[in-house]
DNA sequence: AACCAAGATGCAATCGATTGCATAAATAAA
DNA sequence: TTTATTTATGCAATCGATTGCATCTTGGTT
């Protein structure tokens, strides 16, 4: 059983009398080697044990079959969601895929975007972290004509596949709907505008609100970075100001939770007194007391079509692509935290 | 910018007039190196947007510093943070992580354990799918003494380092705290007891209770698959009996999130009539109403764990390692579902 | 029988970084 | 100055699979 050394080509060419080529043909289903040898070759490589050495091929050949995958937290259900896509596509294609998480930290960002340039991976898909505003480790990729997806959190000024969640869209049916059950007064608990998906929400937000013949009150829009403890301070200003907001749109799940909780501990009815719609869907949003209006990103979806992008890319000979933006439809779930009896 | 072509330590050998052991030897900071050249090099280096070929590297040198994972799901809280702790030592100490989920098929479990063994990582940290009996295809692993570590759903048989939580305890502790909170009649909802992890939950609750001097009654104990559903019924058909439980020890959150439900919607204050403690701590169950008591299982831990054991046997130069089964401990986190008044 | 084409296999170079050993240069010791 | 010693650098082989081109078989055709 225990077999260190490494077996090679050259081995079971040695034992059947041929050349290492022949082999290395035959083990690939290349025609031009007849059926006979290519069935000694099979079995004889099946008996030794034999394993390519991957390594080897892919130096030889510059390709690793493999894609890299960066997303600012891997342990995000959206995040977890469009990698279990990537993984199922890219895995059917004979593609490994290599994850990094960059913590929405530039600098670790940097060193995962060189290293996997180092790796000459095939391709690389990623969504950028909160402080990403340099991006010259991104460029690489471009200059060295790395194929490249962005999603959801995406770089402008890179030409290359992208794919972005109608996050206007998204925002507008969630306020559209706040107004439809009657709120007149709506707030904003904003994420921070560098990022486009942010900027696009408040936009969607601010343009349902003028549809509807609501001015846009900017006293009523917090912008923040979207952790609990910002859920929770914006909604204590937003509610302690004078004439305080019958409801509230939150650019993410994580404040509309906190929101819900202040008001609670305020004594403050939701959804009667104050309507909450959330963004993501995350898994809490369904179980929580109340149950949290929000709309749903096809995380899943979008790591499919990611790994199908790039891996049309890379096996198209990398002369004159033509590169799509890809606005996934998103969806408004009505649930308890926004639905008022009439 | 645009620059196509690899630059190689060739280039920079020949254009500094040097030869190429000699740059290699510099980049690597190799202290036979004079101190003058190395800066010479590493300069031109910087100059000429070199970037080293890790595949080339690697081919020679037999290691690829890449650390395989295979997880039946990357899409689930408990993986996601055991691969966000591996991730994080792995990344510090150079390592490249390669994720992968079996999705719990046998058949796709044991494709990307040859992939793997192919591609030469050095090591492969995983929890096997529920499918998986036979294992030869992680066997090719121990023979071959490629480093392995199992978490969570171990191989009995194959000799290498495991890392499982101590679920015995964890069981046990939430069912001593039941009692403590006054309740005597406590019920048990568990899973497939083919399941190890389902089996040690189980003995320790009747451990706890035997300790307490209450003898177990088999009527108040339900297995199932631990969905939703199964929480729902199982409840509602220990709630309808007579005698009615005044406490539920739950093998996951999700039945006793499920639980908690039935119970209010038949009007059964939690934790006031009947307590319920969980399993797990899935992020809900900070979030729903009441808050769900539960045990904590580190993932994030046992992934840094994981993740440190392979790397010492990695670079330990593969002789006599004394294989390790590392027993992490489970927290009680006391919540609203369980905490009685006093 | 002579020639050709198609089919099957082998030869040898190649990818880029690493590394044991040899050599050259610089310095110290005699 | 000569020899030993240290320090710095170069040479060349190597890792295993791939692939363009050369070579050898074989059978078919005239």
């Amino acid at each position: 059983m225990g077999n260190q050394s490494e077996i090679t080509i050259h081995d079971i060419a040695k034992k059947l009398n041929i050349s290492a080529s022949t082999v290395s043909r035959a083990l690939k289903d290349n025609p031009i080697i007849s059926e006979a040898t290519r069935k000694r070759i099979k079995k004889a490589a099946e008996e030794m044990g034999y394993r390519p050495n991957i390594m080897a091929a892919n130096f030889r050949t510059k390709r690793t079959n493999t894609i890299g995958v960066i997303v600012p937290l891997i342990n995000r259900h959206f995040f977890s969601s469009v990698i279990s896509g990537i993984e199922e596509v890219a895995y059917d294609q004979g593609f490994t895929v290599t994850i990094s998480q960059s913590n929405d930290n530039l600098e670790k960002e940097q060193k995962i975007a060189y290293t996997l340039f180092s790796n000459r991976v095939d391709g690389v898909i990623l969504s950028i972290g909160m402080e990403t505003k340099e991006i010259d480790h991104l460029q690489l990729f471009a200059n060295r004509k790395v194929p490249m997806v962005f999603f959801d959190r995406i770089v402008e000024e890179i030409e290359t596949h992208k794919i972005i969640v109608n996050d206007f869209e998204g925002a507008y049916k969630a306020t559209q709907h706040l107004i439809e059950q009657g709120a007149s007064r709506i707030a904003h608990i904003g994420g921070p505008l560098n990022l486009k998906i942010y900027e696009n929400r408040q936009k969607g937000y601010c343009k349902a609100l003028s549809d509807a013949g609501i001015e846009v009150d900017n006293s009523l829009i917090i912008n923040g970075n979207l952790r609990r403890d910002d859920g929770y301070k914006a909604t204590k200003k937003l509610v302690l100001a004078e004439n305080r907001p019958d409801a509230i749109f939150c650019a993410n799940d994580t404040t509309a939770l906190s929101a819900i909780i202040f008001l609670q501990e305020n004594g403050i009815k939701v959804p009667e007194e104050v309507a909450i719609v959330g963004f993501s869907n995350e898994p809490f949003s369904q179980v929580v007391t109340p149950t949290i209006s929000t709309i749903r990103q096809p995380g899943f979806l979008i790591g499919k079509k990611a790994a199908e992008l790039i891996i049309k890319q890379i096996n198209s000979n990398k002369k004159s692509v033509v590169y799509e933006t890809i606005v996934m439809p998103t969806e408004l779930i009505i649930r308890e935290s926004s639905k008022r009896k009439k």
